[in-house]
DNA sequence: TTGTAAGCGTTATCAC
DNA sequence: GTGATAACGCTTACAA
């Protein structure tokens, strides 16, 4: 048990190198960091003590006394989904433009817990979070935090809001003005009850005398394409005489597509398909998908600028001045 | 210029807290951190100091005095390829399954800036660098490091190789059985030079006494779906009897796919495509996609595990212990 | 060229 | 319930 060899793996400091290399913790830095003012061959004995010894300078002793780049935690659910792909590649952008590097946690993977891992690691927050807003102050505390695309009623914390509608309005003009009759929606939801999006669709239909078709599907992940086909079959099983279907998001749409050909239903003859986001997928199918497209740099800019702010403490934490809307466009392809 | 409102703008620190609310530093701790032993009151009296003069604890002082998850610095290229994501993903997943947190940099937005950002910010770095050996050890130093992707002729730092090889092979049997006569690759480079994919292709092509047609591309960003349109319609014209493609890629085979059957060619009955890497795109395309299948899965757990032993001294920072080698497998589709 | 001293902001220990 | 003191590991003065 009282193996000599077993000493403190406790991990070497500088001090320690300093020991083995017969000079101060000074000269340690110094030759760490390739300072001038040090002999060459006292360097080279340095450096050796430090490798003999896997010496690496701790970041938090550094940290506390040189200026380091803040950083930014950012929440996705899932990088497989091209979604948060492209939004995490904006904000890196955008975070690096401004001298901040970016933790990335994966809701879909590490759950709440890889959301408050990221507390204490980072100076501000920004992303996706499924709690409700007690449990949000709880985990999240006095960090600085903007939530991205929360449904606009929880207008506590400061907030990115994506607001589909008048793009949606669009797509359903443009859709009617094309001649088309019956238009349905597939509605995807983790929470049981209806997206914002099919909100603004069913309001928008019923407001022009029509009927408002929403197929809602309830899944505990986010949509994928199996699942997407399943559901444009059940939709057309439900509404035989559907000649239109506007999709949750652009991964349904493909989805929808894809069934659809394979079925022997033509896109856009026979079925119109809508999607909504503005994936680069979206140019990958044929016929190239109609979408509501949403500007993702846009997006990134408003937050991360607003993220900072709050972090400087040149914005309140929560209240109507800091939230942001982004409004998404139409874009007209070969699927309407 | 010596407004007085202008003091310093230093951030608050602990004592400035416990100065307001008049109270002892570590009585600042207990009420910044949810402890037990302080009286309500008090407590009340500290977080309201500490939310006047925006407090919030240094994550260095504490990371110096508590034990907290170390932090794999990860660069990939660019998160908008879905390569990348998806290879993103699954690290992300590992790290935190292992109680690491995941610090990303595109070297596609910040370039070698954005690599060298890492170090001194994380315990260890996994991921693609571009860097030659020499400019690899002046960036990293003595950071733990494995590399991702280089071609097997620099052994030197640790490695997770994806070997092609025997997988090329394979797909280049399985055209030739379904009578395949001649198999053109397309080829992309950041480099002048072909990539090792391409090597393989046609080395393999001419150890079966067959023309080895390869088709360069080479541009500074990754191939995207334009370019690598261009690409197919440049070897059709190259060699008009081509009845089978080899990508570089998966990317660059959905771009040929879509250039094709846009001309009217069909795929698979005229001409066949192969991509390679797996990526989950080419179950979007129709027809689906054969591709040489990596499993993302298995180079995150073997480059997390090895980089996370060299961080701990378990494993050296260079030599052949240290490399380990993926091999991709063919996966059949409908492309073919 | 090298070493000494001070301080960065926090939490843990132990006394009050 | 509260406060003093001692680390944590490093870099930046400044002195030798």
């Amino acid at each position: 048990m009282a193996d000599p060899e077993f000493v403190a793996p406790r991990r070497a400091g500088i001090l320690d190198v300093a020991a083995r290399a017969g000079v101060s913790r000074q000269t340690v830095t110094r030759a760490m960091n390739d300072m001038p003012g040090i002999n060459a061959a006292t360097k080279q004995r340095v450096l050796e003590a430090a490798r003999e010894l896997h010496y690496r300078p701790s970041r938090f002793g550094r940290g506390l006394v040189t200026k380091v780049a803040p950083t930014l935690g950012l929440i996705v659910v899932d990088l497989t989904n091209s979604f948060w792909a492209e939004l995490a590649s904006r904000v890196l952008d955008a975070a690096t433009r401004r001298g901040w590097t970016v933790l990335i946690a994966e809701s879909a993977h590490g759950g709440v817990a890889a959301a408050s891992s990221l507390v204490g690691q980072v100076d501000a927050v920004f992303g996706h979070v499924e709690l409700d807003d007690s449990h949000i102050e709880e985990v999240f505390g006095s960090m600085p935090l903007v939530l991205f695309d929360r449904s606009p009623e929880s207008q506590s914390r400061a907030t990115i809001i994506l607001d589909f509608g008048s793009a949606i309005q669009a797509a359903i003009e443009h859709l009617l003005v094309r001649g088309r009759q019956h238009i349905a929606m597939l509605d995807w939801s983790l929470s049981s009850r209806r997206s914002w999006r099919a909100e603004q669709f069913a309001a928008e239909m019923t407001s022009r005398g029509r009927d408002p078709r929403v197929l809602l599907t309830h899944t505990d992940a986010d949509p994928d394409l199996d699942a997407a086909r399943g559901a444009a079959e059940e939709a057309l099983h439900l509404w035989p005489d559907t000649d239109a279907i506007v999709c949750f998001n652009d991964v349904v749409a493909i989805g929808v597509i894809k069934q659809l050909t394979e079925s022997g239903v033509d896109v856009p003859d026979q079925i119109a398909v809508v999607g909504m986001d503005g994936l680069a997928l979206g140019l990958v199918v044929t016929p190239e998908l109609t979408t509501l497209q949403l500007d993702f740099q846009a997006v990134a800019d408003l937050a991360v600028d607003l993220v900072i702010q709050i972090a400087e403490g040149q914005a309140p934490v929560r209240g109507p001045e800091v939230h942001r809307s982004v409004t998404p466009e139409l874009t007209v392809r070969r699927s309407t």
